[in-house]
DNA sequence: CCAATATATCCGTAATTCCGAATATACGAA
DNA sequence: TTCGTATATTCGGAATTACGGATATATTGG
Protein backbone atom coordinates (compact mmCIF):
# COMPACT_ATOMS: atom_id res chain seq x y z
CA UNK A 1 0.00 0.00 0.00
CA UNK A 2 2.63 2.76 -1.42
CA UNK A 3 0.37 6.06 -1.25
CA UNK A 4 2.55 8.51 -3.43
CA UNK A 5 4.83 11.00 -1.57
CA UNK A 6 2.99 14.47 -0.51
CA UNK A 7 4.27 17.53 1.36
CA UNK A 8 1.98 16.51 4.06
CA UNK A 9 3.50 13.33 4.50
CA UNK A 10 7.24 14.22 3.67
CA UNK A 11 6.69 16.63 6.86
CA UNK A 12 5.44 13.98 8.86
CA UNK A 13 8.29 11.75 8.42
CA UNK A 14 10.64 14.49 8.68
CA UNK A 15 8.86 15.68 12.22
CA UNK A 16 10.33 13.29 14.48
CA UNK A 17 14.31 13.45 16.24
CA UNK A 18 14.89 9.90 15.27
CA UNK A 19 13.71 9.74 11.53
CA UNK A 20 15.25 13.27 10.84
CA UNK A 21 18.17 11.93 12.19
CA UNK A 22 18.52 8.51 10.09
CA UNK A 23 17.59 10.97 6.53
CA UNK A 24 20.55 13.00 7.75
CA UNK A 25 22.65 9.99 8.12
CA UNK A 26 21.58 8.91 4.94
CA UNK A 27 22.17 12.13 3.16
CA UNK A 28 25.87 12.36 4.12
CA UNK A 29 26.70 9.26 3.60
CA UNK A 30 25.06 7.85 0.25
CA UNK A 31 24.50 4.54 1.61
CA UNK A 32 24.46 3.28 5.31
CA UNK A 33 23.70 0.04 6.66
CA UNK A 34 21.58 -0.52 9.84
CA UNK A 35 23.74 -1.60 12.61
CA UNK A 36 25.63 1.80 11.84
CA UNK A 37 22.35 3.58 12.42
CA UNK A 38 21.75 1.78 15.22
CA UNK A 39 24.79 2.32 16.59
CA UNK A 40 25.20 6.21 15.55
CA UNK A 41 21.60 7.39 17.22
CA UNK A 42 21.66 5.21 20.36
CA UNK A 43 18.01 3.56 20.08
CA UNK A 44 16.54 -0.07 20.87
CA UNK A 45 17.60 -1.81 17.44
CA UNK A 46 13.39 -2.67 17.00
CA UNK A 47 12.67 1.19 17.53
CA UNK A 48 15.06 2.16 14.66
CA UNK A 49 13.42 -0.83 12.44
CA UNK A 50 10.59 0.12 12.79
CA UNK A 51 10.43 4.35 11.58
CA UNK A 52 13.06 2.82 8.69
CA UNK A 53 9.73 0.70 7.63
CA UNK A 54 8.22 3.78 8.25
CA UNK A 55 10.23 5.74 5.63
CA UNK A 56 10.38 2.92 3.62
CA UNK A 57 6.74 3.06 3.21
CA UNK A 58 6.29 6.77 2.36
CA UNK A 59 8.95 6.27 -0.67
CA UNK A 60 11.74 8.17 0.93
CA UNK A 61 14.04 5.66 1.66
CA UNK A 62 14.67 2.28 -0.54
CA UNK A 63 16.97 -0.63 0.92
CA UNK A 64 19.41 -3.63 -0.54
CA UNK A 65 19.82 -6.01 0.74
CA UNK A 66 23.68 -7.54 0.70
CA UNK A 67 23.93 -10.91 2.63
CA UNK A 68 22.11 -10.58 6.03
CA UNK A 69 23.32 -6.82 5.86
CA UNK A 70 20.68 -3.93 4.83
CA UNK A 71 21.93 -0.97 3.03
CA UNK A 72 19.50 1.74 3.30
CA UNK A 73 19.53 5.42 0.89
CA UNK A 74 17.08 7.91 -0.22
CA UNK A 75 15.01 7.14 -2.60
CA UNK A 76 17.13 7.96 -5.98
CA UNK A 77 13.30 8.90 -7.61
CA UNK A 78 12.65 11.71 -5.14
CA UNK A 79 10.67 14.23 -6.37
CA UNK A 80 12.83 17.35 -6.96
CA UNK A 81 11.22 19.88 -4.44
CA UNK A 82 11.57 16.53 -1.48
CA UNK A 83 14.93 16.38 -2.12
CA UNK A 84 15.82 20.45 -1.82
CA UNK A 85 13.67 19.85 1.73
CA UNK A 86 15.73 17.18 2.55
CA UNK A 87 19.05 19.47 2.02
CA UNK A 88 17.74 22.53 3.10
CA UNK A 89 16.92 20.72 6.50
CA UNK A 90 19.92 18.48 6.59
CA UNK A 91 22.42 21.61 8.16
CA UNK A 92 19.84 23.17 10.87
CA UNK A 93 18.92 19.35 11.92
CA UNK A 94 22.20 18.10 12.26
CA UNK A 95 23.49 21.10 14.48
CA UNK A 96 19.55 20.75 16.24
CA UNK A 97 20.45 16.92 16.32
CA UNK A 98 24.07 16.56 17.86
CA UNK A 99 25.03 14.57 14.89
CA UNK A 100 28.24 12.95 14.97
CA UNK A 101 29.26 11.51 11.69
CA UNK A 102 29.94 7.83 12.06
CA UNK A 103 32.94 5.54 10.83
CA UNK A 104 31.53 2.74 8.15
CA UNK A 105 32.50 0.20 10.92
CA UNK A 106 30.54 -2.80 9.42
CA UNK A 107 30.09 -3.66 5.40
CA UNK B 1 7.21 29.41 26.78
CA UNK B 2 8.13 30.29 23.04
CA UNK B 3 10.95 27.69 22.26
CA UNK B 4 13.54 28.04 19.47
CA UNK B 5 12.08 26.56 15.85
CA UNK B 6 14.43 23.56 15.41
CA UNK B 7 14.26 21.73 11.93
CA UNK B 8 11.82 19.14 14.02
CA UNK B 9 9.78 21.62 15.01
CA UNK B 10 9.16 23.15 11.80
CA UNK B 11 8.06 20.12 10.05
CA UNK B 12 5.92 18.76 12.74
CA UNK B 13 3.89 22.22 12.26
CA UNK B 14 3.91 21.34 8.22
CA UNK B 15 2.86 17.93 8.58
CA UNK B 16 -0.89 18.41 8.79
CA UNK B 17 -2.85 19.29 6.52
CA UNK B 18 -4.64 22.08 8.43
CA UNK B 19 -1.65 23.55 9.46
CA UNK B 20 0.39 23.51 5.56
CA UNK B 21 -2.85 25.53 4.40
CA UNK B 22 -2.74 27.69 6.56
CA UNK B 23 1.02 28.36 5.86
CA UNK B 24 0.45 28.34 1.95
CA UNK B 25 -2.03 30.75 2.47
CA UNK B 26 -0.07 33.10 3.71
CA UNK B 27 2.71 32.23 1.73
CA UNK B 28 0.27 33.43 -1.21
CA UNK B 29 -1.20 36.62 0.30
CA UNK B 30 1.19 38.18 2.56
CA UNK B 31 -1.17 38.81 4.90
CA UNK B 32 -4.52 37.56 5.69
CA UNK B 33 -7.32 37.19 8.51
CA UNK B 34 -8.88 34.20 10.46
CA UNK B 35 -12.45 34.83 8.89
CA UNK B 36 -10.97 34.25 5.80
CA UNK B 37 -8.32 31.30 6.61
CA UNK B 38 -11.77 29.80 8.07
CA UNK B 39 -13.66 30.30 4.67
CA UNK B 40 -11.28 29.29 2.88
CA UNK B 41 -10.84 26.16 4.36
CA UNK B 42 -13.57 24.80 6.15
CA UNK B 43 -13.23 23.65 9.61
CA UNK B 44 -14.85 24.86 12.77
CA UNK B 45 -13.42 28.28 13.87
CA UNK B 46 -12.10 26.64 17.26
CA UNK B 47 -10.39 24.57 15.10
CA UNK B 48 -8.73 26.71 13.10
CA UNK B 49 -8.07 29.06 16.02
CA UNK B 50 -6.27 26.28 17.71
CA UNK B 51 -3.93 25.33 14.90
CA UNK B 52 -2.84 29.33 14.47
CA UNK B 53 -1.94 29.37 17.83
CA UNK B 54 0.23 26.29 17.63
CA UNK B 55 2.03 28.14 14.38
CA UNK B 56 2.64 31.17 16.72
CA UNK B 57 4.07 29.39 19.65
CA UNK B 58 6.42 27.94 17.19
CA UNK B 59 6.97 30.84 16.23
CA UNK B 60 6.14 30.38 12.48
CA UNK B 61 3.45 33.08 12.25
CA UNK B 62 2.88 36.49 13.93
CA UNK B 63 -0.69 37.94 14.32
CA UNK B 64 -1.55 41.46 14.07
CA UNK B 65 -4.88 43.15 15.62
CA UNK B 66 -6.80 45.30 13.64
CA UNK B 67 -9.74 45.97 15.40
CA UNK B 68 -11.53 42.49 16.10
CA UNK B 69 -9.93 41.16 13.27
CA UNK B 70 -6.78 39.29 14.01
CA UNK B 71 -3.75 39.29 10.94
CA UNK B 72 -1.57 36.60 10.73
CA UNK B 73 1.54 36.33 7.94
CA UNK B 74 4.44 34.20 8.27
CA UNK B 75 6.72 35.46 10.88
CA UNK B 76 9.44 38.19 8.80
CA UNK B 77 12.10 36.83 10.84
CA UNK B 78 12.11 32.95 10.27
CA UNK B 79 15.73 31.49 9.63
CA UNK B 80 16.63 31.57 5.67
CA UNK B 81 16.13 27.76 6.08
CA UNK B 82 12.85 27.48 7.06
CA UNK B 83 11.33 30.13 4.67
CA UNK B 84 13.11 27.71 1.97
CA UNK B 85 11.42 24.71 2.92
CA UNK B 86 8.33 26.76 2.75
CA UNK B 87 8.48 28.27 -0.35
CA UNK B 88 9.81 24.72 -1.67
CA UNK B 89 6.93 23.39 -0.38
CA UNK B 90 4.72 25.95 -1.39
CA UNK B 91 3.89 24.12 -4.58
CA UNK B 92 3.16 20.64 -4.22
CA UNK B 93 1.25 21.09 -1.05
CA UNK B 94 -1.63 23.64 -3.15
CA UNK B 95 -1.94 20.90 -5.59
CA UNK B 96 -2.33 17.96 -3.12
CA UNK B 97 -4.56 20.35 -0.92
CA UNK B 98 -6.04 21.59 -3.55
CA UNK B 99 -6.08 25.25 -2.36
CA UNK B 100 -8.79 27.71 -3.68
CA UNK B 101 -6.64 31.09 -3.63
CA UNK B 102 -9.98 32.93 -1.50
CA UNK B 103 -10.49 36.87 -2.31
CA UNK B 104 -10.08 38.60 0.50
CA UNK B 105 -13.71 39.45 1.13
CA UNK B 106 -13.42 41.43 4.94
CA UNK B 107 -10.81 43.69 5.79
C1' DC C 1 -23.18 49.90 30.13
C1' DC C 2 -25.08 46.67 26.46
C1' DA C 3 -25.09 44.17 22.17
C1' DA C 4 -22.72 42.31 18.31
C1' DT C 5 -18.78 40.54 16.04
C1' DA C 6 -14.22 38.25 15.79
C1' DT C 7 -11.16 35.38 17.83
C1' DA C 8 -9.14 32.55 21.64
C1' DT C 9 -9.23 29.12 25.10
C1' DC C 10 -11.18 25.12 27.78
C1' DC C 11 -12.09 20.51 28.28
C1' DG C 12 -13.59 15.80 27.73
C1' DT C 13 -13.10 12.47 24.27
C1' DA C 14 -11.41 10.16 20.12
C1' DA C 15 -7.67 9.10 17.18
C1' DT C 16 -3.01 8.70 16.22
C1' DT C 17 1.66 7.84 17.19
C1' DC C 18 5.37 6.00 19.77
C1' DC C 19 7.82 2.68 22.54
C1' DG C 20 10.58 -1.53 23.29
C1' DA C 21 10.63 -6.33 24.76
C1' DA C 22 9.55 -10.47 22.62
C1' DT C 23 9.33 -12.95 18.66
C1' DA C 24 9.75 -13.97 13.78
C1' DT C 25 12.31 -14.04 9.48
C1' DA C 26 16.24 -14.09 6.29
C1' DC C 27 20.71 -15.38 5.23
C1' DG C 28 25.53 -17.36 5.50
C1' DA C 29 28.56 -20.67 7.41
C1' DA C 30 29.62 -25.09 9.11
C1' DT D 1 20.09 -28.97 9.17
C1' DT D 2 21.57 -26.17 12.86
C1' DC D 3 23.61 -22.05 14.68
C1' DG D 4 24.62 -17.19 14.82
C1' DT D 5 24.06 -12.70 13.16
C1' DA D 6 21.29 -8.95 11.14
C1' DT D 7 17.01 -7.10 10.59
C1' DA D 8 11.81 -6.98 10.64
C1' DT D 9 7.39 -7.40 12.73
C1' DT D 10 4.06 -7.99 16.46
C1' DC D 11 1.57 -6.29 20.25
C1' DG D 12 -0.18 -4.07 24.37
C1' DG D 13 0.23 -0.11 26.71
C1' DA D 14 1.85 4.85 27.30
C1' DA D 15 2.06 9.35 25.48
C1' DT D 16 0.86 12.78 22.31
C1' DT D 17 -2.15 15.10 19.32
C1' DA D 18 -6.53 16.35 17.23
C1' DC D 19 -11.35 17.45 17.48
C1' DG D 20 -15.20 20.73 18.16
C1' DG D 21 -18.94 22.46 21.10
C1' DA D 22 -19.20 25.52 24.78
C1' DT D 23 -17.48 29.36 26.79
C1' DA D 24 -14.40 33.30 27.57
C1' DT D 25 -12.17 37.51 25.99
C1' DA D 26 -11.44 41.61 23.23
C1' DT D 27 -13.00 45.37 20.58
C1' DT D 28 -16.25 48.51 18.34
C1' DG D 29 -20.50 51.06 18.10
C1' DG D 30 -24.62 52.74 20.17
Amino acid sequence: MATTLSATKLCKCLGDDLRLSLVCLMDVQREICVCDLVDALDAPQSTISRHLAQLRQCELVVARRQGTWMHYRLNPELPEWALTVIETLAEPARAQLGLRTPAPVCC
